[in-house]
RNA sequence: GCGGGCGUGGUGGAAUUGGUAGACACGCCAGAUUUAGGAUCUGGUGCCGCAAGGCGUGGGGGUUCGAGUCCCUUCGCCCGCACCA
């Protein structure tokens, strides 16, 4: 056999295994490069051909770029804590460590099928307590630091407690959340400070005082908050993990409700995680979704009084506070504090029912899409600032309570919302925009001129806003603002399998335990307590450790896949989390490939943590992933069958009109272009065993098809595992890029791998022929051998440095087609092109390498060079045009100089016959490409 | 509604800075070979036309010697966010 890929497959590797090919160590004297895959979670139901995608491009570019030189850092490892593990734990009192150690075996297996060069002695797993010691490390840092806009970086909360005993917290810009704080700490707040304390009466506060106010400081930290809660799965989620009301795992219920929970402040970062946006390689739509997720909106906080209740005030947030003399009414949030303070005796009924129909109605109603627009009248006036105007009050459930301030000002001039509000309820419509019809709906042109506006009249919004953000805050009745929609990450879980907490409580004051490490510890289920409390306090001897009682929560999914890429680096260190020797050596993750799914989770908590990490000087670089690619899903290929109602007969896809039919998924293994093998069919389950057919007119039964999402259920999974048995895996790998840009979504063809596994035949054919013999020998190559040999380095080296994985195999595919043609079997050509393979088809190209006589790995055989001289020809071929339209080939020298070119072109009879007498009045010679004559 | 992306043969796709549109494959057609296997080899294959030639990158318009590529406009599809003030 001329390609037993079977045979080199499993020769490869093995030596590969034996040989430690993979096995990477720190060198200063090179340059690294550092390609990561997005870590899988391992569930249970292995891989489909969809999975490997990823893995295969990232792959391709560690084999290249080690062979261009580079210290190739790419290591594998897993996801290994999460909740499938802990559900089916659950059910079957399996203890999920063992669920995990399983699954990862047969990832594992899968994996090494297809000859990835993974440096599996820096394998992490984030359920190992090795590994998760450092997450639990990474948050107790967060817990003692702080954020201090003013240096804008993390800063220690020991700092803070000593800035505080000497002077209080006046002049501190750190961020804080006095609404997260519990009861005890608002009241100290509150009441207390006023928002303001002094040193002495800092020192005078106790261990739970100081914690009290610690904690609306502290980068994690403890709040009451409304969480989304699934009772279905018995914990909290992310608001990423809710999708329409609904469990992002499983579709539970998802209701709103306070607990007390560990939180992350992101929001600290917000503007970095903003900024940091610009300077990586991402993709546009990527950071487009972190964009709108963090949400910044510049502009004013304004203060209206309100008429009848003196010294209180509603604050609203506006980006537009050029546009203040347009503001005519205001809108609260039907849940905002003021409402029932305000409501007048005459409106009280109806506001009353408004508010009681929107907390009824929500949760639906927001996905509903466009309801007309709703509200109430409070009765109530507001001051407007500059005019001393009354301005109604309303209440509308188009203003969302949790944005802002849970108020607006209404300039229905300028604000399409306000507009449609103003016309549904007969408001009046001030104009403030030069040559504006207020009947045709609110302005939104940033370039409109503002007239009816005092001071502000005839500028833009460009000029305009600046003036009236400083000129309204100078009036006192306003101050510049900065919001954004990011919200505080809850950091809680009521799960077993995640890493627990390095906390107790004494006193109900948080404290770190860190002397030794917190484990996860065995429970007699996996289940909450009768009282409620998350399955972690059922274990007996673990939830007194000290103090009163252990942290009872464990970490989101997202904790310690926030920072692995990181200990790839330094997998083993039982000091610290990542060496900085290491760290520095390494750098960013060059290239980090995985699916777009993650936008604003994993891909913005690790940017997040990166940049505390970096901040506390742990690591000296503070964005993670430098260029990231997002490879698109495969899709299947889904047959159906057409079963006549009622009978169990099945008609044919072109007949199936005639009848009335139900359609059935049918496993593809039974269909061959989309004709059933029957008997196939029939024993395929026994309800078909007795089915009869309704044939096309060739006799065969035809089936429908349809491009869908790979599942069990739909019989369209395509196995990696037997693919690989039938073509090996370089066909499986070859092919994989093959499909198309590794960023769309596409369809799977299995037909369409013969076409990759033939051409990896024939290109074996050039070394060795069908009955074995070696063909390589040392003769002079021929020069159409070497033009095809060239062309094809510089082809491949062009398109992979642009990461064009789908078109270096159609080059491969033409340089080996040429080098058959040219009956190439010369040393001096066969064994660059093994090289040249290597990084698509690792097995056959060490076989090939080793064949020729190339001395050690593949893998570490330098990157061939292309040579621009083996590629000129003669003679240039120019394809010449009259009037853009091609006519005929015309051969010249390839030295030959553009004049020269057009007067020789000018001077053939084709072209003579082609101007039929008319003279040229332009001729356009594109050196090397094209001749275009104008007459 | 807003944001991002995409429309090229029967199919997946190629065309990197404007320079022969459809490379490379799949499929299909024809032939060869082979005691039917999901094998191999050769040739053909955008559409119309016997041909010369014409038409062709969702539609319309423009810039240019030349447009899949740039500009305007319009239609359709996919993804994300969705009353963010």
């Amino acid at each position: 056999m001329e390609y037993d890929f079977k045979a080199i497959e499993d020769k490869w590797r093995g030596r590969w295994v034996e040989q430690e090919t993979y096995a990477v160590k720190e060198d200063a004297s090179r340059k690294k490069f550092y390609v990561l895959d997005m870590f899988p979670y391992p569930s249970g139901a292995g891989l489909h051909v969809g999975h490997p995608l990823g893995y295969i491009a990232s792959d391709v570019i560690a084999r290249y770029k080690r062979q261009c030189g580079f210290n190739v850092l790419h290591p594998q490892g897993y996801d290994s804590f999460g909740l499938p593990a802990e559900q089916y734990a659950i059910q079957t009192g399996q203890h999920p460590a063992i669920t995990t150690e399983r699954n990862i075996a047969r990832y594992r297996s899968q994996l090494d099928l297809l000859g990835f060069s993974y440096d599996w002695s820096r394998e992490v797993r984030t359920s190992s307590p090795d590994y998760y010691r450092w997450t639990q490390w990474i948050f107790a840092r967060l817990f003692e630091h702080g954020y201090d806009h003013a240096a804008n970086k993390a800063v220690s909360i020991s700092d803070l407690e000593s800035l505080f005993s000497q002077s209080g917290n006046a002049n501190l810009d750190w961020a804080f959340g006095e609404d997260t704080l519990n009861e005890a700490g608002q009241e100290l707040w509150g009441a207390a400070f006023d928002g303001h304390f002094t040193a002495l009466q800092w020192n005078a506060l106790d261990d739970a005082g100081r914690s009290d106010v610690l904690m609306a400081y502290r980068l994690a930290y403890l709040a009451d908050s409304e969480v989304n809660w699934c009772p279905a799965l018995g914990t909290v989620l992310a608001n990423d993990e809710v999708i329409g009301g609904k469990s992002e795992r499983g579709g539970h219920p998802v209701v709103r409700k306070k607990m007390r929970q560990w939180m992350m402040r992101i929001t600290a970062y917000a503007d970095r995680l903003l900024e940091g946006l610009d300077a990586i390689d991402w993709s546009e739509s990527i950071k487009e979704v972190q964009r709108n997720w963090i949400g910044k909106s510049t502009g004013s906080q304004l203060r209206f009084d309100i008429e009848g209740h003196a010294g209180r005030q509603i604050e609203v947030f506006s980006t537009r506070p050029d546009t203040l003399h347009g503001a005519n009414f205001l809108v609260l949030a039907p849940e905002h504090d003021l409402v029932d303070l305000i409501a007048t005796a005459d409106q009280r009924a109806a506001v009353d029912a408004y508010v009681a129909e929107t907390a009824s109605r929500s949760e639906r109603d927001r996905m509903a899409g466009d309801r007309g627009m709703t509200g109430c009248f409070t009765g109530a006036h507001a001051v407007h600032p500059l005019t001393g105007d009354a301005m109604p009050i309303w209440i509308a459930d188009y203003v969302l309570a949790g944005y802002g301030t849970g108020a607006v000002m209404a300039v229905p001039a300028g604000d399409q919302r306000d507009w449609e509000f103003a016309k549904a309820f007969g408001l009046p419509i001030p104009p403030i925009f030069e040559g504006h019809d207020v009947e045709a709906g609110a302005e939104s042109d940033k370039r409109a001129v503002l007239c009816n506006s005092g001071e502000w009249d005839g500028l833009r919004c460009e000029e305009a806003l600046p003036r009236a953000i400083a000129e309204t805050a100078a009036a006192g009745f306003a101050e510049p603002r900065v919001n954004y929609r990011l919200r505080d990450a809850v950091f809680s879980r009521q799960r077993y399998w995640g890493e627990p907490f390095p906390v107790y409580y004494e006193g109900g004051v948080p404290k770190l335990l860190e002397d030794q490490q917190v484990l996860l510890p065995e429970v007699d289920a996996y289940l909450p307590t009768e009282d409620g409390d998350p399955p972690l306090a059922r274990a007996a001897h673990w939830n007194v450790q000290r103090g009163d009682r252990m942290e009872y929560n464990t970490m989101p999914g997202w904790a310690g896949s926030s920072w692995y890429f990181l200990r790839y680096m330094d997998p083993h260190n039982p000091a610290s989390l990542c060496d900085r020797s290491k760290s520095d050596y390494w750098g960013q993750v060059d290239l980090y490939v995985g699916g777009a799914e993650h936008g604003t989770g994993h891909l913005l908590y690790s940017r997040f943590w990166t940049k505390f990490l970096y901040d506390l000087g742990l690591i000296g670089f503070d964005e993670p992933f430098a260029k990231m690619i997002n490879q698109g899903m495969i899709l299947g290929r889904s047959s159906f069958v057409y079963r006549v109602e009622g009978t169990n007969t099945f008609v044919s896809f072109e007949q199936r009109k005639a009848h009335r039919t139900q359609r059935l998924h049918v496993d593809i293994s039974l269909v061959k272009n989309d004709v059933l093998d029957l008997e196939g069919f029939k024993a395929w389950r026994p309800e078909f065993a007795d089915a009869a057919f309704i044939l096309d007119e060739h006799g065969q039964y035809r089936c429908g098809s349809e491009v869908e999402k790979m599942s069990k259920s739909k019989y369209n999974v395509e196995n990696p595992d037997d693919l690989v048995e039938r073509y090996g895996a370089d066909t499986l790998r070859c092919y994989e890029m093959f499909l198309g840009p590794l960023e769309q979504a596409k369809p799977w063809d299995t037909q369409g791998i013969n076409g990759v596994h033939g051409f990896l035949r024939k290109l074996s054919r050039l070394y060795r022929n069908a009955e074995g013999e070696v063909l390589v020998h040392d003769g002079t190559p021929s020069p159409e051998a070497e033009r095809a040999l060239h062309k094809t380095i510089k082809k491949v080296t062009e398109d992979l440095d642009r990461l064009s994985w789908n078109t270096v195999v159609s080059a491969l595919m033409i340089g080996v087609n040429e080098l058959t043609e040219a009956g190439a079997h010369e040393r001096a050509v066969l064994q660059p092109l093994a090289a040249t393979l290597a990084p698509y088809a690792p097995h056959l190209a060490e076989e090939l390498w080793e064949l020729c006589g190339g001395s050690g790995s593949v893998v570490d055989a330098d990157w061939p060079k292309w040579d621009a001289s083996k590629l000129v020809e003669a003679e240039v071929q120019y394809p010449v045009q009259f009037n853009g339209k091609v006519r005929f080939q015309f051969s010249v020298a390839t030295d030959a100089s553009p004049s020269d070119v057009e007067a020789a072109v000018l001077a053939d009879e084709r072209t003579a016959k082609q101007l039929d007498g008319r003279s040229p009045k332009k001729v356009i010679v594109v050196p090397g490409r094209i001749i275009n004559i104008v007459g």
